[in-house]
DNA sequence: AAGTGGTCTAGACCACATT
DNA sequence: ATGTGGTCTAGACCACTTC
């Protein structure tokens, strides 16, 4: 990899997470990280304007720019908010497993065909299962994806980690997701398996997910526990 | 619109939603696209950039750019997910009015100090309202905004839109927001003015917003009807 | 091997803020 | 008037797929 415009943006995130460029700092100008990092003004602009994507700094053109006024947790939720990563791969300090509550093939229902954008009688995973952090219940996730893009897929993966046989085992390179995100009262099933008293809301994820190719792989509705639910969000004009 | 590169990418995703470029289809390359608008690269790749920001088209190295298959009224969602506005400005077709709970001058309370970033003794606008849409209350927002940041501000801007006033009135530019989306359920009070049911779960974003010059403008927290709230996301690596 | 999009440059000119 | 960040260019070279 080695792309310049990521290795300044990561220097320069570093320097503020580590309190070397601190809450409402000026940054040094985009002339002067030129020649700090030896690059052109284009590649400087470039790697600022991820960490502006981040919500870590903000420029003002006639100023100059400048550290954004967060907390410490706020900068690292925000850095792990503009990254997309399985439940897995977001949390390595975490114990992810999975109760498998039923994995079978069928013919895609129409919604089904719909999203994963597949002719009316495409044989589909059907993946239901309960994921557990560090032993306690916090998502029951209803997946399905054609049988004709993730070939072989076995329980084993299924009660481990999806992505991570789809990207190190398959070789595929997962690119985006359209995530839609709402709220509604959980049904009895959903309280009793998320161990959460009659009434309580859960958080529902209904994600479509594409490969590099553009081939869709992947349609799902995770539904949350309550309290184990948060997004982050930086929101910009422009 | 005088940046060239909003023009291109205004001029691609307006083809797209007319369908000149269908699902699936293959834009022209960039090349093509680079003389067709009499462009260099930078400023097509700029342009195509957006789309794939906005989820609407798919680049593959050494392939070509795809549009990506997402339903019309996907497509919308997306775009307007992208944009940051105010509720009023996001709604044209709807109608939204306010019912004034509380406004008033306070000490900003310790948490509020902390998200706005100012001293401890500071006067800021303690705003309680309910807002509703064609008539139908789906909101309860409390906002709290510094009084020397936000001048002059009266009950009539509150009862109609505070963003409008901020922009039109004080011609202060808004940035970006930091928003953390959460779910609970609701206390009574929140039932009786969101016309709920008793146990009904409600939406809140927590929200801290910033102008061009970087200074916090303010902290809200907003409890939303449940079945009235949706956040909309498009996740990608790099 | 040819052709795609991705990165990077060096420099021009523009829009905006401060002096 | 100076200096900031923003846009744009023309062209070089790289990484990747198969046009």
């Amino acid at each position: 990899m080695q792309k310049k415009y990521v290795m300044i943006s990561n220097d320069i995130r570093n320097k503020i997470l580590e309190g070397v460029y601190s809450a409402n700092d000026q940054l040094p100008f985009e002339k002067d990280l030129c020649v700090l990092y030896d690059a052109s003004k284009m590649t400087v602009k470039k790697a600022l304007d991820i960490l502006v994507t981040e919500g870590l700094i903000i420029k003002r053109r006639g100023s100059g720019t400048f550290v954004k006024d967060i907390g410490p947790e706020e900068s690292k939720r925000l850095i792990m908010a503009n990254q997309f990563r399985g439940t897995t791969a977001s949390n390595p300090d975490k114990k992810i497993t999975s109760e498998v509550l039923e994995f079978s093939v069928i013919k895609a229902p129409e919604e089904v065909c719909k999203q994963l954008n597949v002719e009316a009688d495409c044989f589909v995973y059907d993946i239901y299962r309960l994921r557990y952090m560090d032993g306690e219940p916090f998502v029951i996730e209803r997946i399905y994806m054609p049988i004709d893009v993730i070939l072989s897929l076995k329980e084993k993966h299924i009660m481990e980690s999806i992505y991570e046989y789809i990207e190190e085992d398959l070789s595929l390179s997962i690119q985006s997701a359209h995530r839609t995100v709402s709220i509604r009262k959980a049904t009895e099933f959903e309280t009793e398996k998320l161990k959460m008293n009659p009434g309580d809301p859960v958080g529902i994820a209904e994600q479509v997910g594409y490969l590099n190719t553009g081939i869709t792989f992947e349609y799902s509705i995770s539904v949350h526990h309550y309290n184990k639910f948060a997004v982050q969000l930086v929101l910009t004009r422009d």
